[in-house]
DNA sequence: TTGAAAGCGTTACCAA
DNA sequence: TTGGTAACGCTTTCAA
């Protein structure tokens, strides 16, 4: 590449060739100096580093993709972006990716199953990213089959998928903690506000919430008879409460809801509907979200910035082509008891009536 | 370059040169085809589209970046990605670029001050985004014409800089409303739970909101005496409505949270202290979050999601070599009275001693 | 320890 | 409407 003779007049950014002129040496040993390479003289590196000082020359980072294959951004393919837990995780995620000198590309998705094939189909993720975490994402087999010859990290938190690290929650022990607390506390129609068979993008962990819950039942002697489908978040929470009491002649005497923002949406219909929790209605949550503490929502806590914190590590070893020891990271969960659970009235429901 | 005589053989992804090949034509033309550029025959255009397909083609993205001067990625920088705000924002621009074939990449600061001016110091920004959105980001001088030299699109959000369009609320006036309604319910006694002067990075939504209470206050012949800081967040509110408890001798009437998340915060606290909202004090938000509604808070309302489709249109708008006809978008704000605030009770407080 | 030069996969220009 | 070919700015041999 021709070199301006006068590197002053370039109009425009200087590139590592303005640099390797300035400081009188090779393109190429500027190259090895700039990424800290071995071989390179303390003499050198510091005519080096004073010509990039002056010059202000930042390298592009996508010429430097193109020669060397690395594209110095992860990737984070998540179904929404804002609601608690992935906002949550991101914002754990997103300074551990900065300071290790990464761009983060957020694939949000919009909860659309459609434009994750779509992502996942074209090859186009392989050659953008370095790295790939994967939060609550369905994979098909083939997909699975191809990623693996994308050869480079993939995490994946929630949803796992071999060979791949995940970190998760044990989703079934929290359905089952969360309805054997009710249990303990008397409860025997018991609703769960379950999240949607058609938001394919969350499926699994509802799945296995409801499977706990369900084994916690049996264990009881009892059957979940009563299960409301909905979206994931507050307005689902919202719909599913408006259709339980809609559509029943009894109200259950406790609400299990998928997690914390459907239970604040169950809560707040209830309360439009001049039901009292936990005195009429018995609600209890998963997450532990922050609002959990000023509505005093009894619920299963999870750590979400442990957990983003941890894949976040996980992927940078995985990147420095180091290794780790495990495939699966299961996080702790626990009940924190608040407000929202009583044991049930024995009396007539008072102020509600169909 | 050399193009593979058996295709087929390739080992690794198929590249331009092979769909050439496959379709018979040449590089140039494949790449017009696929950009769909004008002058490419319609028999052409079927072939070059056959070979891609047969050969899963995908083109590499820094690879046209480099050649062509496109990066095919939006940069969205922001203190912090999962504040009430920020998240709901991001939520609703990421599908509106997602469909306009534009990767997302998230600067998030974590509200670090010296990020922000590492990441605009370092001209790395300008050659990794064809376009920016800046969210309540402040900019120096110096920051902004450095900026202005980058020369593609910056649409901000919140705090405008000259001569990029924004989109905005008019905080002075949500402060002056949130205040006028208090003054209306005849509260004299009002706190302002404003943000902290070292979180730099929202400084100025902050200052406009004091501002605009501030002058109610005035017009009612009062002063805003009392004004605690604090962090923007949930957290930051139970902290000032620890503060205001522990250093006041007597309580406020009526408390102006800075946002909704500070509003939830303060009345937990509150609460905690065997106080009662309204009956005991007032409080008000700006926002109009989700979760205002199951807690009964009276707020400011303003549209998050309006504000990111719109600063995401003109963003576009402008990659497309459109103008737009104005700089600076305000977005309507307005009351939502819910149960959170009454008229300040006459008699001596009873329940809260210090 | 350094330098010269050949790529990396695309776009853009100029001719045909 | 097409093709040949020179960039684009960096990394990576291979020799010196």
């Amino acid at each position: 590449m021709a070199v301006p003779s006068d590197a002053s007049t370039a109009s425009h950014s200087p590139t590592i060739d303005h640099v390797a002129a300035r400081a009188g040496v090779s393109t190429a040993t500027v190259s090895r100096a700039l990424r800290g390479l071995a071989n390179v003289a303390p003499r050198t590196q510091a005519k080096v580093e004073a010509a990039v000082k002056e010059l202000g020359y930042v390298p592009l980072s996508f010429a430097a993709a193109l020669a060397g294959g690395k594209t110095g951004a992860i990737g984070i393919v998540a179904p929404w972006t804002s609601r608690w837990f992935t906002a949550h995780l991101i914002n754990a995620v997103e300074p551990l990716i900065g300071e290790a000198n990464y761009d983060l590309i957020l694939y949000g998705l919009g909860g659309s199953n459609e434009r994750l094939r779509r992502l996942l189909n074209r090859n186009a993720l392989a050659s953008r990213v370095d790295a790939l975490m994967l939060i609550n994402i369905p994979l098909t087999e083939d997909e699975r089959v191809q990623m693996k010859t994308w050869g480079f990290p993939i995490v994946s938190v929630g949803m796992g998928h071999t060979p791949w690290p995940n970190v998760e929650i044990d989703d079934e022990a929290g359905g089952r903690l969360a309805c054997e607390h009710l249990l303990l506390q008397g409860h025997r129609d018991i609703a769960y506000l379950s999240g949607d068979r058609n938001e394919e993008l969350a499926i699994w962990s509802n799945h296995d919430r409801e499977t706990g819950i369900k084994e916690a039942m049996a264990e009881a002697g009892l059957d979940l008879t009563r299960v409301i489908r909905t979206a994931y978040d507050m307005r689902g929470g919202s719909d599913a409460a408006r259709r339980l009491l809609e559509h029943s002649d009894t109200l259950p005497t406790a609400i299990i809801a998928y997690c914390d923002e459907t239970a604040f949406g169950a809560i707040g219909v209830l309360r439009e509907h001049g039901l009292r929790v936990p005195e009429d209605v018995s609600v209890i949550g998963i997450d532990d979200h922050e609002m959990s503490s000023i509505v005093g929502l009894t619920t299963i806590r999870q750590d979400v910035r442990a957990q983003g914190t941890l894949a976040a590590q996980i992927m940078l070893r995985l990147l420095r082509g180091e290794s780790v020891d495990a495939s699966n990271f299961q996080q702790p969960i626990g009940l924190v008891e608040r407000a929202s659970v009583a044991p049930p009235r024995e009396h007539e429901l008072t102020g509600w009536r169909r």
